[in-house]
DNA sequence: CGTAACTTTGATCTTTATCAAGCCTCGTGG
DNA sequence: CCACGAGGCTTGATAAAGATCAAAGTTACG
């Protein structure tokens, strides 16, 4: 008999599921998305928080004169969709949608509530978590506005790949230009930055396959 | 005898205390902060989480690698330090300092944990309150990846009107500087933008006060 | 096997950073 | 009361980074 497999929620401290911890990803109610799926969009009404258990995501903001940009990528472990435990007629405030096949568990305002209820330490520890999110973003943030490309594009990657064994190849798991879309580039300026990082022997790249060189 | 004035908290939805209501930003608790004071700066133990009640302040984020810049202003209304929340040992994630004399109100972890035993409903507004503050930044960030240094000012420019009385003269409250690190530019292109904008008529400028001409 | 999407690479142009100088305002001390 | 100085603001000239335009090579996939 084999272990129980965490689900990828526990490990950021978090359990939306009291069963979570036997749900391997595939909790009763989680979903499977396809590539380029919507999980929800901006000013959809919001009917469930999403905890992603599988696959990668993007996360992009329509701004009110109707520009949008990518903000950020969502993968296991990362809890999205909070709006739905706003008080007031909860929409989601941003779009989300698939980069691959994904998977995500949904769970509804009320039984958050009543999980709220009887776990007061969990509700404390997913608002957290939210904190963590806004600091992840916040630190992005601060890098877009005072790294130049090739740093901004080599925070990304140690970004994916360390959510991956390290030293190994990782496979990014978005286009030249999404990755852009995120860093404020363009897809040519991220495309020559990889291979300036190259150059550097700081990155290996080999399409859309990259390898951290070097200590981490 | 006048009216109870409603604590800045309430107005975004949540009671940091059960008083709160009758505070008036003056809580038992509540600190003053003088310009230039740090609420709690980054890496430090996080004992309590905050509500600004009064002035502005800035959120600042230091990179591993040294580098820091503004993230984000804070004002009335606003809940920070939600680090404290986190069950591991919580440090706070950024750096908070006063840009003028400032309020806050300190509310200890434990206090929140009975008040989110009592009161589940405060607590998922609370967590929505740090999506919609993520929703915030994601959405700033996008403009400062897409748009020019001019609209960007202005978007900055709406956001503090969007807290004053329509039509009126608002108090910038930071240098050219400060509205530079949050949006990612120089104080020289600030200042630039600014009477670029007054040229086109969008905003009067006089000094550190600013007006939105045309509708909001 | 063929097409569409993605990627690389080059040339040129725009925007904003950088460097620099002078001005204004406010607070302090003679 | 005035002189002074520091911090902040404006404005100009130049340089660098990245966007844009363009063309050709590569990969994925029906």
């Amino acid at each position: 008999m084999t272990l129980p497999i965490l689900c990828p929620i526990v490990r950021r401290g978090v359990r939306l599921r009291a069963h979570c911890v036997s749900c391997a990803g595939t909790p009763p109610g989680g979903m499977q998305l396809a590539k380029g799926d919507f999980l929800y969009r901006q000013g959809d009404e919001a009917r469930h928080v999403f905890a992603v258990t599988g696959g990668w995501l993007q996360v992009f903001v329509t701004t009110p004169d109707g520009k949008h940009a990518a903000a950020r990528f969502v993968g296991p472990g990362d809890v999205i969709g909070l709006e739905a435990l706003s008080p007031k007629t909860p929409t989601y405030l941003a779009t989300t949608t698939a980069l691959r096949t994904s998977r995500a568990c949904a769970v509804s305002p009320s039984e958050m509530r009543t999980w709220f209820q009887e776990n007061p330490d969990d509700a404390m520890a997913l608002t957290a978590l939210g904190v963590e999110d806004l600091a992840t973003l916040q630190r992005r943030m601060v890098m877009n506005a005072s790294l130049g490309a090739d740093e901004r594009v080599l925070e990304l990657v140690k970004d994916f790949a360390a959510r991956a064994q390290p030293g190994t190849w990782v496979e990014l798991p978005a286009t030249r230009e999404q990755l852009g879309a995120v860093l404020g580039l363009t897809f040519e300026t991220v495309s020559r930055a990889l291979h300036r990082l190259a150059d550097r022997g700081l990155i290996a790249v080999d399409g859309r396959r990259v390898r951290l060189e070097d200590g981490r």
